[in-house]
DNA sequence: GCCGATTTGTCCGTATGTATC
DNA sequence: CGATACATACGGACAAATCGG
């Protein structure tokens, strides 16, 4: 529900932009255009434009012009080889996402466990392992560990289908910052034993943390991927000074 | 140089933040309050705020306060097993980055090429490849990709040493935007042959498209890490809608 | 090279809305 | 309910870069 007016303005110029109406490397109309079109103050616009900005959709050119940066996923072959992402591959071929449940267990956080997911030592945690199964066949093994004081309430049930929606339709809370890091790393004996990895030793490795609107981190999950369907965007702008 | 206030206030906020001054998970002052220190507008310090929220160093929380959630590296071992990336290792250990070009030639762009980088079809583009080595250890191999008429004079020798040295103080053009794929891919024969994998059969690749301040691509790259000496980092803010 | 028009970049002050306590 | 704090939006002013005449 975008109700905040430069939200708006933000949504209908990506749109725009991925209908193709602003070709990549032409010129966005300028911003007094943009103002008297919208009907709203600079700000507003210079806000909307910012979140494109960040999106890697376009990029402003101090006394010219904003340029449009934006290349429709055909275009580039950006999706190296073919591949797609796990979710892409799944909404694409309408497949259903399988998850089976591993592990389900309430643990204390223990040394290890405190340093490696940042939750203070002692803390209760859920402690949930599964597997990802596409078109039958298990690619991603992810491990997920719930601060158990702010997800109260979770089974291994909730787990086989979305902890996710679980957490923002049924506890209310919602998810506004994630830090991930990124690593490849050698497949476990679990990994290999849980996942079809085909000739692959190793493993694309998502460790990620999560905070909810209070500024508080209530999650840490460590998602192995096998490669194939592994791909991971990023747009970064550079920051002056 | 930041000679921008939000910049030099940003920059502040963020030292104080790192110096430890302001523990993980405390409130910041409020804005008010950083209103009359930093004698600004409060434009000025939400915008230097925003910046902090995009480097994953705080959050707001609506009618209550600004939460810091930056964690020192220490306390979390989100440098997982001890990995860093190359050029922290490389830093850190005050290790010369070895480089050596594999190839150098001029061609123009073929489709499939073309395809991959976004070029035109048919521009001439510089072909690079370098291997870099660390303490001696080769593990990454570089292709570089270059726009001929927007990088002109470019030779194995400035290869050699550093391509962005030349292009930002030689030719004065300045990065600004970078788009980046990370995937994991075999190995091929030239990884093999060129690069100390030890018993990985694959690495971490990153593909990346470079733009100018003038809104143009002038660079594809692809960077194939032996998994060891590769993590990556990102933070995300859910947007609203 | 200069000048003026256009366009983006920075900064300020103010008003109002909304969430928290 | 009132005080505090963040969120949104408006309008104005000046600086800096680009471009055409």
């Amino acid at each position: 529900m975008p109700k905040a007016k430069y939200d708006e303005i933000y949504t209908d110029l990506k749109q725009t932009i991925e209908a193709g109406s602003y070709a990549y490397g032409s010129l966005l109309p300028s911003e007094n255009t943009l103002i008297t079109r919208y009907d709203c103050s600079r700000n507003t616009i210079r806000r909307a434009l910012a979140g494109l900005v960040e999106d890697g959709y376009i990029q402003p050119i101090h006394g010219k012009g904003v340029r449009v940066i934006y290349q429709p996923a055909e275009r580039t072959s950006f999706t190296v080889g073919g591949i797609e992402s796990f979710q892409e591959s799944a909404q694409r071929n309408k497949l259903q996402i399988v998850t089976k449940v591993i592990q389900f267990s309430v643990i204390p956080a223990d040394e290890q466990l405190a340093k490696r997911s940042g939750f203070p030592l002692g803390e209760e945690v859920y402690y949930i392992q599964r597997v990802r199964f596409l078109d039958g066949k298990p690619l991603i093994l992810d491990t997920n560990i719930f601060l158990k004081a702010l997800v109260p309430g979770l089974t291994a049930e909730i787990a086989e289908r979305s902890i996710y929606t679980y957490i923002e339709k049924e506890l209310g809370m919602q998810i506004v910052t994630s830090k991930r890091t990124i690593t490849v790393e050698h497949a476990s004996a679990q990994d290999e034993q849980l996942l079809d990895l085909e000739d692959y030793n190793c493993l694309a490795v998502v460790s990620s943390q999560t905070f909810n609107s209070d500024g508080v981190m209530f999650e840490y999950t460590q998602s192995r991927h096998q490669p194939d369907y592994f791909s991971f965007h990023d747009t970064a702008t550079r920051k002056k000074g």
